[in-house]
DNA sequence: TTTTGAGTTGTTCGA
DNA sequence: GTCGAACAACTCAAA
């Protein structure tokens, strides 16, 4: 009773809910905020807990990306009567000392289904009254099982099995009114954060709701095609907005049904196909946790990897001598974001080519990437190593060279983002070092000098890793 | 229980 | 230049 006498809160008019917020920063089609609202309390608390177990892990661009996207939703709060609540904290102690201080009855949270996560929200439930409501997904992983009731490990039989569920038929709109905050509750203040680059990406609801118009607008009648060209803007650039939660998975199946509706059939089905994708590792993560520590495949576990950090570091600063690599990993630290057909061009030369453990570029990836997931991370990461569930069968490996010749096919985002390659020909511009001395000399790009002669040769790499994956 | 068909995203080689 | 087959064998999912 101490706490209430010392409290200047006024406790005794309004009972309230506390809405915790993680990873579902949005209004619209909020089944959190909906639940908490329902409750038998008439008071809304939206909290949002700084955990350092979470914050310490170095992320940058993420971060930024979080503060911003927590700066805006605080404002569409507070347009609404309400506010945001920052707290910085284990999140078990901070709720504990926010129900203490406000009276608040119930927690409601948007489940997330990392082991992290779990681990936090099963520990909080048995001492507090959690409740946790649906959302990441739209089917829930437990939802999308085979008929016996184990998970499926598959792509395709999953996919068949979640669009043979009931689809979602409306969306609830963001309240217009929220109850007001309680008189004196103090708030942290949130970080300002630095990005590591010039930042290109609009936090928020409204920013991602803008970035759907937007795609419904254009790139999704030929996403199908341009979603692989590297020098194109034919992708939906969402994830980092699916990532926090600005905008919710259920969204953006609709807007794809919507579309396939509307007769864009083919880039809207492939459109839903990723979308489906996301879900899929999500549900994956939910059934194997283990995934995030190890190799889906058993047999998969003990390739004999090499020890190169001098080639780590030249992957991870885009300096292999491979221009489509090195565009790639310029434009993840010039953008904390890579194309999808960029990942998998990456992954593929640090695990084949460079024969590296697919873990140091899963945590390189996490470390920069402004949408990084560990769910649909690692399931990247892991099917082009090859070592996965439904992985990419082990002769598949990614040529350099075809795949720049194919995916930015005159060069041109190589010189958007490798500046120093700007004036060679064309016709080099993904195989520099076979430039004559005139040519190399003509456009000022000694090779060695200007640019590096690439760090390992392809065929030969090819060769080593087929030899590994059969040895393990 | 057994059987059958299928499995995101590729490359290379030889006709 | 284009095209089809080979690259292994295995596991999964469903009938």
């Amino acid at each position: 009773m101490q706490c209430l006498a010392k409290s200047s809160i006024r406790r005794d008019t309004t009972p309230m809910n506390i809405w915790w917020i993680r990873r579902d920063l949005r209004l619209q089609d909020n089944q959190a905020l909906q639940l908490t609202l329902q409750g038998s309390a008439d008071g809304l608390l939206p909290v949002f807990i700084l955990d350092p177990a979470l914050l310490s892990a170095p992320a940058p661009n993420r971060q930024a990306f979080l503060w911003q996207g927590l700066r805006a939703l605080d404002e569409q709060l507070r347009r609404r009567g309400s506010g945001l609540i920052v707290r910085t904290g284990p999140p078990l102690e901070v709720l504990s000392r926010l129900r203490a201080e406000t009276g608040a009855a119930q927690i409601v949270a948007e489940e997330d289904y990392t082991p992290y996560a779990r681990r936090r929200d099963a520990a909080i439930a048995a001492a507090l009254p959690l409740t946790l409501a649906g959302g990441l997904t739209v089917h829930h992983p437990a939802q999308v099982c085979k008929a016996d009731g184990t998970p499926y490990t598959v792509f395709t039989p999953f996919s068949k099995a979640w669009k043979a569920l009931p689809r979602p038929v409306s969306i609830a709109l963001a309240p217009d009114r929220l109850p007001p905050l309680p008189t004196g509750l103090a708030s942290d203040a949130l970080p300002e954060g630095q990005p590591a680059m010039r930042f290109v990406w609009q936090a928020g609801e409204v920013a991602a709701a803008q970035r759907l118009a937007d795609f419904l607008a254009g790139p999704i009648a030929d996403y199908a095609d341009d979603r692989n060209r590297l020098d194109l803007d034919g992708t939906s650039t969402l994830s980092p907005y699916l990532r926090f939660g600005m905008i919710s998975a259920r969204q953006a199946a609709l807007a794809a049904w919507q579309a396939i509706e509307q007769g864009l059939g083919r880039g809207a089905e492939t459109w839903l196909n990723e979308l489906i994708w996301r879900e899929f590792y999500q549900a994956i993560l939910y059934h194997f946790p283990d995934v995030l520590q190890q190799a889906f495949n058993p047999s998969l576990r003990n390739i004999a990897w090499r020890d190169a950090p001098e080639d780590l570091r030249a992957w991870q600063e885009g300096r292999t001598g491979y221009p489509v690599v090195d565009a790639c990993m310029r434009q993840l630290s010039g953008m904390g974001w890579m194309h999808n057909r960029g990942r998998m061009i990456v992954a593929s030369f640090l695990v084949k080519d460079l024969l590296l453990d697919w873990r140091l570029g899963e945590r390189w990836f996490m470390r920069w990437l402004v949408d990084g997931d560990p769910a649909a991370n690692n399931g990247g990461w892991q099917w082009t190593a090859g070592v996965g569930t439904d992985a990419a069968p082990y002769f598949r490996i990614f040529n350099p060279l075809l795949q720049g010749q194919k995916f930015d096919p005159q060069g041109d985002f190589v010189r958007r983002w490798l500046p120093e390659l700007r004036r060679v020909p064309t016709a080099y511009i993904h195989t520099p070092w076979l430039m004559p001395e005139d040519v190399q000399a003509a456009c000022g790009v000694r090779m060695g000098r200007e640019y590096p002669l690439p760090i390992v040769n392809h065929a030969a790499a090819r060769d080593r890793t087929l030899a590994a994956y059969r040895g393990r």
